[in-house]
DNA sequence: GTCTATATTAAGATAGAC
DNA sequence: GTCTATCTTAATATAGAC
């Protein structure tokens, strides 16, 4: 993957040009601002100080553009991600890690959460490449809890697919609740949903009369 | 709120023409699938049977039909929520109705959650409104979370706050997750999550000797 | 209340010079 | 590798007839 950068390469084998590093970073921006329906070629040309049409001689379409924007930083969160989910010593911490790195780079949060909102409809050019992205995420959150429950350090009655799906959602939710209030505590709020998954501490009930739960339309 | 709807009016307090209604409807459509970028004037008056300056009588601008569209389906989720989470005998069951509700209006939940995505620029014309979106959710959250902590539904030490928040980030994600994937068990994954606030049920700890936290960037 | 016609601006994309 | 110039289509919006 990323082999390959059809057209451009300087050298023999130069797998990217200056020229297109730059506008992939300033597309980055723009996409995640405006989203990919509001954001025109001319105004990133105009951004990275080209044409129009020098822009589409590195890019020949705005789905060409949206596909190197995605593929650029798709290494590093999935890389991150899966390394630190599946060999840390604590898989539980490589998730936090995610959020940490999160934390410090609005850019690619904003562009993540608005274009992946938008590839919602099945129309769009990154609906495959979300619908699939978001299955990764479930999944590698869930071989991260397992082996945290293999470890000891959650409950063994857990049940991983559910948590696993509500650590993405949560994650998710919470860079949206981030990128309208930046004084969200992502990790924090994040780690609070793993203490819930850990081995209960012997603290003793303080009142256990009445532990009935909504018992209403979980079927859904 | 949501009085004097300008011009449009048949009767003396006629408040809303039956074109209005179907109008707003079908941009409901339209803005949940393609965004409100995405999304054009044209569009939506084809959509209608009308020709494009037959759709702008009635909304003169496109920002009009979109504030239109916010507010048309704004009293409904906000009061039930409201209603549901402060009057309900159980207050928790309040916020599962609101997902239950949710997950059998699919056009709805596309809408707030693209178009609050896309807001998430500080130029969009939403932005200002999902904003205070937020902020009301959360606060409402944190109120249903208090008296359920007063009925004795929930342990007694648990972050309101932080709870609060987690609430709206997980309906949030959850709802994208299901937009991607319709199999997803939004009502469920959310119970999941209340579960977790429930006063402990007297469970034996079945193996407490490492109950350590992954104690890292917690402090971002 | 809805239309046709039009103004203006901008979109994505191509051709071909340099 | 980048430009100017241009094509074609479509965007929001207005004017004014019916």
């Amino acid at each position: 993957m990323a082999a390959a950068r059809n057209g451009t390469r300087r050298g023999p084998y130069a797998k990217s040009s200056h020229q297109r590093d730059r506008i992939i970073e300033l597309a980055l921006d723009y996409f995640g601002q405006q989203g990919y329906h509001g954001t025109s070629m001319r105004e990133i040309a105009r951004g990275t100080g080209l044409s129009q049409a020098g822009l589409l001689y590195h890019f020949p379409t705005k789905t060409d553009l949206l596909t190197a924007v995605l593929e650029s930083r798709d290494t590093l969160p999935e890389v991150a991600a899966r390394s630190a989910v599946e060999r840390a010593q604590d898989p539980l911490a490589g998730m936090t890690a995610v959020i940490v790195d999160n934390a410090s780079n609005r850019q690619l949060v904003q562009m993540f959460t608005v274009v992946s909102a938008e590839a919602t409809d099945e129309r769009h050019p990154a609906h495959g490449y979300f619908r699939q992205r978001s299955q990764i995420v479930i999944a590698l959150m869930r071989a991260g809890l397992e082996q945290a429950v293999e470890q000891g350090l959650v409950r063994r009655d857990l049940n991983v697919d559910y948590a696993a799906r509500q650590c993405q959602a949560l994650m998710y939710g919470l860079q949206v609740q981030w990128l309208f209030d930046p004084s969200t505590d992502m990790v924090g709020l994040f780690q609070h949903l793993l203490d819930g998954f850990a081995v209960p501490t012997p603290r003793p009930p303080p009142d256990a009369k009445d532990s009935r739960r909504a018992a209403d339309a979980s079927g859904q």
